[in-house]
DNA sequence: CGTCCAATCTGTACGCCGTACAGAGATATG
DNA sequence: CATATCTCTGTACGGCGTACAGATTGGACG
């Protein structure tokens, strides 16, 4: 983040920007995303709260840079294997995202949060692209096409993650349908007769399966059906 | 929120919830999603504090009654109206949903930060599911395919707000777009040559146009492109 | 009509937060 | 060795959410 300027005068550096983002997502694990803040991650660091400003000018940018970390933890080199066919990587890539994502609940507001500049993620915005074009699409709708994956899969999590966020670990997911369904259950007939007729399928918009439903009508509606065919 | 025990003893109330909600968007609106505070709003009020404590229990909650009353701007009876094509009548919704959550960039962050379980969110989900009905879906996959249109719009609305948040007016969609421009310009096009390559097209995802390019292709995903021409 | 007591609001306080500012100590360069 | 500069600490400010105690109000009921 802070450019640093080695080489000059000066006491040698304790810290480094990815020692204070690692300590963020520790506490973040550990204690919940209320917890990560400045004072926090340089308590767990055995340091003095402004010691960080050294390496980072606010903690917008602390955050920004565990977004970055948490985008950049999926391999590239799988999304780019040609062994496998285009949807299945992008299944993978889009799964693999969720599921990490979720495993830090409290995680979403900060990739929400702010514009997605950092090294890493342009590096899978770079990889989206390849594979989007092998799905056949040109230049232009290639962009495209990776752009609306990325608003899905983020769009996704971020709303199962309201549901979930302040505690640490998610409960496991047929808990959280049970409670969805308890909530439908509630909602009165007469007034809302969809709604409560779809009480079942509604209560488990959170789930896996309903995730990859998304995705493939997404993909669909970028590449066809046919797509899924000839893979 | 409160469920104000009327005909009990005690002084009449000053406030009401909606009139704490219409404070706290005046607030977003005039000074920007920080200053929505719980002082900030009684200050707005002209009342201490904790007087807000005897309408809402925290401050989340009056966080979600404010993104309720943004869902519900939505006249709610133009979605059934079935003098207009369905695949037209959620553009609309799309389109006005986004117009008016991004004259309130900030409130982005309130919408996705808790779960939709307000009264006006549950109508708005009532009404979804009525016209994706119409596309010929069966009800499991008019409700999936409604959540699916939901996560598309706020996914959307979140990426765009991200970039722009802090300040009151969201600058002209050009200004932005011209800023988004620079700053894929200066991505170096050795290591990542598609993203170099698609600059102008990446510089415009957070166009109108490109959220109803996306609209289409997820409608397409799940009603079929055909659907398109029988209107 | 008088009494009572729950509902509502205010005053005050606590423990957090982000971060600005000044200064002490360390250290590569001249 | 002297100096210029970087890094960290101490301290402080203004703001936050909200817990707690208490004054005030006014409907319900004898």
């Amino acid at each position: 983040m802070t450019t640093a300027q080695r080489g000059r005068p000066g006491p040698r550096r304790t810290l480094t920007d990815e020692a204070i983002v690692t300590a963020a997502l520790e506490l973040l694990d550990r204690r919940g995303a209320d917890a990560v803040s400045i004072r926090g991650i340089a308590a767990e660091l055995g340091v003095a709260p402004n010691a960080l400003y050294t390496y980072f000018p606010d903690k917008a940018a602390v955050l920004r840079a565990v977004a970055d970390r948490l985008i950049g933890e999926y391999d590239l080199g799988a999304l780019a294997n040609p062994a496998r066919p285009w949807r299945q990587r992008l299944h993978d890539l889009a799964l693999s995202l969720r599921s990490r994502l979720l495993d830090h609940p409290g995680a979403t507001a900060m990739l929400l949060g702010a514009p997605m500049d950092g090294p890493r993620a342009l590096a899978l915005g770079e990889a989206l692209l390849a594979v989007v074009g092998e799905a056949g699409l040109d230049e232009r709708d290639a962009a495209r096409a990776s752009y609306l994956l990325i608003v899905y899969v983020l769009g996704s999590i971020a709303l199962e993650a309201a549901e979930v966020e302040p505690t640490r670990p998610a409960p496991p997911e047929a808990q959280r349908v049970a409670a969805r369904k308890a909530a439908f259950d509630a909602v009165p007939a007469t007034t809302y007769p969809l709604t409560a007729a779809s009480a079942d399928v509604m209560s488990r918009y959170i789930t896996t399966e309903q995730f990859r439903w998304g995705l493939d009508r997404v993909i669909d509606g970028f590449a066809g059906p046919a797509a899924a065919a000839h893979q």
